[in-house]
DNA sequence: GTTGCGCCTGCAAGCTATTGCGATAACCTC
DNA sequence: GAGGTTATCGCAATAGCTTGCAGGCGCAAC
C-alpha cells in the first residue's frame, strides 16, 4: 500500500525533525494508527504492537499516543464508551453524532464547526483548536 | 437560603415523582452539588457528604451524579483535568473554553451553539443533547 | 566502530471511575 | 406501627489511564 507507507514515511520525518528518537516502539504505535481504517483505541494497539514486540508496555502506548497527538499525528475522541479511540490526522478532521440511545455513530465534516469557530473567535478572541468532537443526543431513527 | 432550599425541594420532588427513593445519601449528594457555586467534582462531594454521614461511599456518590444526570439534574463536564466536575443544571446552561497553553477557563453561553444545533436538526434529523461543552484552544492572552 | 549524553522505556504504584454482589433500608400496604 | 418487596448501598475487585524512577538504547560526535 503505496499511500499508506507515504504517510508513515511522512510522519517518522516530522518526529526525526523535531528531535524525537525513532523508537521501534513509537514506530509500530504509529504504524497501528495508520493501518487502522476507523478509529482504534489504544488497547487495540497495544496488542497489535505486542505482537511484533512483545517486552512493550501499555503506558509506553499512552505516552507515544500524547506525543503524536501534541503534534497533531493523530486526533483523539471520545465516543462516550468509557474508553478514548485514536485516529491518523492526515485526513480532514471530522466530528460524530453519538445516538444516546442506539448508539449510532454518525461522521460528520469539520466544516460545519467553522461558523462556531469564527464567533469565538471574533467574540472572545479564543483561537478554538476543534479536531475531533463528540455531540451526543437523538438519531433520526430513534424519535422522542 | 430560600432559593437554594427551593430548588432542593423541587429535584427531589422529582426524584420521588419518578418512583426512585429519597435516601439519605442522595439528599446529600444533590445538597453539595446545589451549595456549590462553581463546579465541583466527585472527590470534593464525597467529602462534604462524608463530614455528615460518614459511612457513605464513593460508588454512591457517582451512581447518585450518574442518576441526577439522566435525569438532567446535574450536568458533567470534562475541562482536561483528569477529572470530570458537575454542576446543578437549574441554570442556563453554559460551555466552557479551556486555554491548552494557560489554563484559563472563560465561560460561554449556550446561545453560541444554537446555530450549530439547528444545522445538526435540519441536516442530519439528529437532535443534539448540548448541555455542557468543553472546547480547547488557545486564550486572548496567550498568542500563537 | 566506539563512546557518551540524555531521551525514552519498562515496571510498579497510584488515581479516577465503574461494576457485581450480598446486605440493608426506603416505601407501600395493611 | 409492623411486615414484605425490592431499589439502593457498601464493599471489594476491576478497568482505563497516568506518573515517578531507574536503567536502556537511539543518535551524534569522534
Amino acid at each position: 500500500m503505496k499511500g499508506r507507507a507515504k504517510r508513515a514515511k511522512e510522519a517518522s520525518d516530522v518526529l526525526r525533525e523535531l528531535g524525537y528518537r525513532l523508537t521501534p516502539q513509537r514506530m509500530l504505535i504509529l504504524a497501528a494508527v495508520q493501518a487502522s481504517d476507523s478509529h482504534i483505541s489504544a488497547e487495540e494497539i497495544y496488542s497489535q504492537v505486542r505482537a511484533q514486540y512483545p517486552h512493550v508496555n501499555i503506558s509506553t502506548v499512552y505516552r507515544t499516543l500524547d506525543l503524536l497527538k501534541g503534534l497533531s499525528l493523530v486526533t483523539e475522541t471520545d465516543l462516550g464508551e468509557g474508553r478514548v479511540r485514536y485516529h491518523y490526522a492526515d485526513k480532514g478532521h471530522h466530528h460524530h453524532l453519538v445516538c444516546e440511545r442506539c448508539g449510532a455513530i454518525i461522521e460528520v465534516d469539520e466544516d460545519l464547526f467553522l461558523p462556531l469557530k469564527r464567533t469565538l473567535l471574533k467574540d472572545y478572541h479564543f483561537q478554538a483548536n476543534i479536531r475531533h468532537f463528540a455531540i451526543f443526543g437523538r438519531c433520526a431513527k430513534c424519535p422522542r
